[in-house]
DNA sequence: ATTAGTGGTGTTTTT
DNA sequence: CACCACTAAT
């Protein structure tokens, strides 16, 4: 029997697991102990052994990437097809479960998903229309209240605030949702607080999928939210199992609302009795487990696990330290050719950093150089300028009501619509109670500017009367060019990338037609159960799927598999990947750990699983880089090795490059009065922007001593001591 | 009334 | 450096 075969290849504890009896359990699985193995190995046994259908299953995972992972392998253990199931995101799963019963759920057939900067954009909207001051109430600080109290489940009514400051930020949110409400929108965090509501007021829909979904599957448990763990639980009720897989160690979500409070509730709620540990590492060479596990030692709040290998000792970690960001970009380089002269495929390496912004220079220094790499994340494909313009203008297609589309795009193309317009426009909109685009269609302003909008809506006018007729990716083309976008990029200068994305687009609108997951649509269609009448269009119901894509998958798209490249994203985005050779740069204080961790609570220990999950992604090689010197801001800045370093038993660790005192300590040793006379003429001293060079004269004390230094390249320069960071060379 | 240009400001990580 | 908001010029 197949299903034999499938478990024999496992090891003791991962047969437990995988053939648990109908209980709820807790796999408590380090990073690269096989957990996706076991968590699709149980679905395909229940199925096998006929315990649990297809439709049955409800899998859980937390990034688009692993979803589809882990559907590409229960079909490939299992000749059934996998259809019936729901495995998705949480957002993809509450967005499907929302179409579904959008009437139910209070919300129109059109509504629209809305991302971050979406969100953003909305909350200053907000602000402006209640003329608060966005000094005192600062946009970012009410979105960050908003989505905290999503997740937590607190709607505004239900928000405790003591002070007057968060008074005023619980009455914003509320005048926030009701703003949603108004243009038939929702963003990431309502997607689950609706769905969670949903089920819990509705009995007849909750016991519907209680009776259907038996089998619960839960990837990354120790990155859910208080209300998505909430949401499992209501839809578990009691006789259903929930199978969680998670590792509190990986935990790096605390700051988009995961709780590892979740892990410790669920095993008392559920799964008290079946928790099984996986610490048994198929990944890694010794050495780069032992200087994990020693990383991770340093944090207090752990359930505790620790992994081993039975594979070799492998390499030691490699530690280098560059004098500034491009030469540790230059490093890499070097390395990066050795390994590939090692026949080490260059999709097999990875270039790891904490922030986005730190891809610049790296991606510099490859494109010099003409080495092939894929930056993932980043500003990803949906969130692009031009390509939010032509879903703005799709989203007016699909609901004219949503206000954001609307002012997002009045004024793009220029029509000779601006801002005193659009305030107009609001206010009355305000005043009546109805949306922009009612108040531009039954009552647009005189002059000038009334013209451009009366043109304007003419075109969405025209554009929803023509698009019935037209298939996806006809809608998008259509959009694209009537609504002046394209034409109006061919003039710009910088344009051409632009256009090529917008046609990008169009590709992606004609594969969605085929990709789509709307077959799955179906799926409750088979129960006699409650059901939503069948939408009116079937054509508009694919331009929403295709925009709640946009918004929910913001990027995969511009993937070129099976191309042999360079791996650079965050480290965040690398979790549960692994590569033979892994970079990890930027391992400066400041940096990683993040300056901005520092002062939130149990900030430095996130950061140090995030540390530990970087550390764990290599299988054979791994490099840990830092730099004296970083550009950031667009200053230089002078950065000491990261506390993470240091955390690493020495043993472990091959040390390479800057032997010159760092920047930091010779600054150090600068700023404090001992430190006086430090400069003498004759002295050789280094500049990271200039080079080495000879102190041919000082002049000046204190906050204004200057000296002037004969570089060898640039010749003689006076440099200001506060600002020109020298070190002595 | 719109646009273009300028100065001040702020920046982690992701669905 | 890059984005935004405000101000001066069309």
């Amino acid at each position: 029997m197949i299903s034999n075969d499938i478990l024999t290849q496992l090891n003791p504890q991962q047969l437990k697991a995988v053939t648990l009896p109908h209980v709820s359990a807790l796999i408590l699985a380090g990073a690269g102990s096989g957990k996706t193995r076991v968590l699709t190995t149980r679905v395909a046994w229940l199925i096998q052994t006929g315990q649990l259908s297809p439709h049955g299953v409800l899998a859980v995972t937390f990034t688009n990437k692993a979803a589809r992972e882990m559907l590409t392998r229960i079909s490939a253990m299992l000749t059934i097809n996998t259809r019936g199931m729901w495995v998705g995101t949480f957002h993809g799963l509450c967005n499907r479960m929302l179409r579904m019963h959008y009437r139910d759920a209070g919300l129109p057939q059109t509504f629209q998903i809305l991302d971050s900067q979406d969100q953003l954009a909305a909350v200053k909207r907000l602000l402006k229309s209640l003329n608060v001051d966005e000094e005192r109430f600062a946009p970012r600080e009410l979105q960050y209240f908003i989505n905290a109290n999503k997740e937590a489940g607190l709607r505004a009514a239900r928000v405790q605030s003591y002070d007057e400051h968060s008074k005023r930020l619980t009455e914003l949110y509320a005048e926030y949702d009701q703003q949603c409400r108004r243009e038939g929108v929702v963003d990431f965090a309502e997607l689950l607080l609706r769905s969670y509501e949903l089920l819990e007021r509705n009995e007849i829909l909750r016991d519907h999928y209680r009776r259907r979904f038996s089998h619960i599957l839960v990837d990354e448990f120790q990155d859910t939210s208080r209300l998505q763990y909430l949401w499992l639980k209501l839809l578990a009720g009691s006789d259903n199992v929930i199978f969680a897989v998670g590792d509190d160690d990986q935990a790096i979500y605390a700051f988009r609302g995961a709780s590892a409070q979740n892990i410790f509730d669920f095993e008392r709620e559920f799964a008290s009795g079946s928790l099984i540990k996986l610490e048994q590492n198929y990944r890694s060479h010794a050495q780069i487990l032992e200087a994990a596990n020693a990383l991770i030692h340093h944090n207090t709040k752990r359930l505790g696990k620790e992994l081993w290998t039975d594979a070799g000792r492998g390499e030691p970690l490699r530690v280098h330290e560059s004098v500034s960001d491009t030469d540790e970009a230059a490093f890499i380089l070097q390395q990066v050719h050795n390994l590939r002269s090692e026949a080490v495929p260059l999709s097999e390496i990875a270039l790891l950093y904490r922030s986005n912004a730190q891809s610049r220079v790296l991606e510099h220094a490859l494109f010099t150089a003409g080495l092939p790499y894929r930056v993932y994340g980043g500003l990803r494909f949906f969130e692009r300028q031009e390509i939010k313009h032509a879903l703005a203008y799709l989203r007016l297609v699909a609901n004219p009501e949503d206000d954001g589309a609307f002012a997002r795009v009045l004024n793009v193309p220029a029509r000779g619509v601006g801002n005193r317009t659009l305030e107009q426009l609001h206010s009355t909109s305000e005043q009546r109670a109805v949306s922009l685009w009612e108040v531009a269609r039954s009552n647009p302003p005189t002059g000038r500017a009334g013209q451009g909008v009366i043109g304007f809506v003419r075109l969405i006018e025209g554009l929803r009367r023509d698009c019935l007729a037209l298939s996806l990716p006809e809608v998008v083309a259509l959009a694209i060019e009537r609504s002046g976008l394209k034409h109006h990029y061919q003039l710009e200068p910088e344009g051409k990338e632009r256009i090529e994305n917008l046609e990008e687009l169009i590709n992606a609108a004609a594969t969605f037609d085929v990709e789509s997951d709307a077959p799955q649509r179906a799926a409750l269609g088979t129960d006699q159960q409650p059901q939503d009448e069948p939408e009116s269009d079937p054509r508009l119901r694919t331009l929403h799927d295709f925009l709640a894509h946009a918004a929910l998958e913001a990027g995969e798209h511009q993937a070129v598999p099976g191309q042999q490249a360079l791996q650079l994203m965050t480290v965040h985005s690398a979790k549960g990947l692994e590569f033979d050779a892994v970079f990890i740069s930027g391992l400066e204080e400041g940096l990683f750990p993040h300056d901005n961790s520092l002062n939130q609570a149990d900030g430095v220990e996130e950061e140090r699983r995030l540390m530990y999950v970087a550390l764990t992604r290599a299988r054979r090689r791994l490099y840990l880089t830092h730099a004296q010197t970083r550009m950031l801001h667009g200053q230089t800045r002078y950065n000491i090795a990261s506390r993470f370093l240091r955390e690493i038993p020495e043993q472990l660790v091959q040390r390479s490059g800057a032997r010159v005192p760092s920047a930091a300590q010779a600054l150090g040793g600068y700023a404090l009065p001992s430190g006086a006379s430090r400069w003498r003429v004759g002295q050789d001293v280094l500049h990271p922007k200039f080079g080495p060079g000879v102190i041919v004269s000082v002049q000046g004390r204190g906050s204004d001593a200057r000296v002037t230094v004969n570089f060898r390249r640039d010749g003689m320069r006076e440099l200001a001591l506060e600002y020109a960071k020298l070190v002595p060379a």
